[in-house]
DNA sequence: GCGACATAGATGCAATAGCATGTACCTGTT
DNA sequence: AACAGGTACATGCTATTGCATCTATGTCGC
């Protein structure tokens, strides 16, 4: 006759809660950022992410096997993005002379204006949605303690 | 002459530091839970939640009103949801008597059982990509911050 | 130089998410 | 009772995502 066991649960409820808190957390955080960006009739963070990356690559230009190491986007997603960013006029494609299968992504005089339109409003977002809720050596701890995660 | 702000960022860079680990982690940790649940053939996380909030609920049925707070799914996005687990014989839906707009969700045994068979998978990926990166008292401590950002 | 395999990127198609709106029904006011 | 909101849920349409696969090129061993 075998114990019943109503939550049959290996993981610490620590873990559990430090999960739950990462997926709501990220979640709302991020939901009240793209609202904002909305409201300032911005394109989303994914837009963001891209040209930054760019906007800080020498000249600009960066191939997408690059920007998708740097911000996680997938292969196929990102190829579909920077179309987007194309048609928008905020990047522009180049083939790449020394590697036959590449293509540059450059940014352009408007794609550097629009990174720079949204970090206005994003900075300010980080500030009210994160900075207002952590102080300095909170949010030092914080980092640290999602970069256990993430190696 | 005003000097060249390269980077005109009022955000303290903390704060920054936690938001991108809090982007990544989140991330990297869900692609990792869900490319297991994959693997054993599982259907997605989403479907979970829902699942579980229904198996813990008296009776096992909740209003959709009442998931869509719980899990922080949209209205559309839920509704169709429940479609799908209806769909795939793990939930009913049956009109409410009392409210006339209203329906209940009734998780039904094959969805008690798919909850469960999922927890054998979800808590061990939990394990491996959380479990396994964080002592207890960092767990703790991690979920403390956590919740400062979502009040 | 040729074949086998890897890498960079694009794309057709199905599934899901987002947005706006629609349909019922409820609740309060007059 | 009639009306004016407000709440609960569904749904048509479009946009984005995910998956599998395709094309083109590069690299390595022989």
């Amino acid at each position: 006759m075998s114990e019943p066991t109503d939550t049959p649960c290996p993981v610490p409820a620590s873990i559990t809660a430090a999960w739950i808190g990462l997926m709501r957390a990220q979640r709302i955080v991020l939901a009240a950022i793209e609202a904002d960006l909305k409201a300032a009739g911005l394109p989303p963070l994914g837009w963001y992410d891209v040209l930054l990356e760019l906007a800080r690559a020498p000249e600009g230009r960066l191939r997408p096997f690059e920007i998708e190491k740097r911000t996680l986007l997938t292969q196929y997603n990102l190829s579909r993005l920077i179309d987007r960013l194309e048609g928008k006029g905020l990047v522009q494609k180049e083939l790449s002379g020394e590697d036959g299968r590449g293509r540059w992504v450059v940014i352009t005089q408007d794609g550097r204006a629009m990174q720079a339109r949204m970090w206005t409003v994003y900075s300010r977002a980080l500030s009210d949605h994160v900075g207002r809720k952590l102080d300095a050596s909170s949010a030092d701890a914080l980092a640290g303690l999602l970069a256990k995660l993430t190696d």
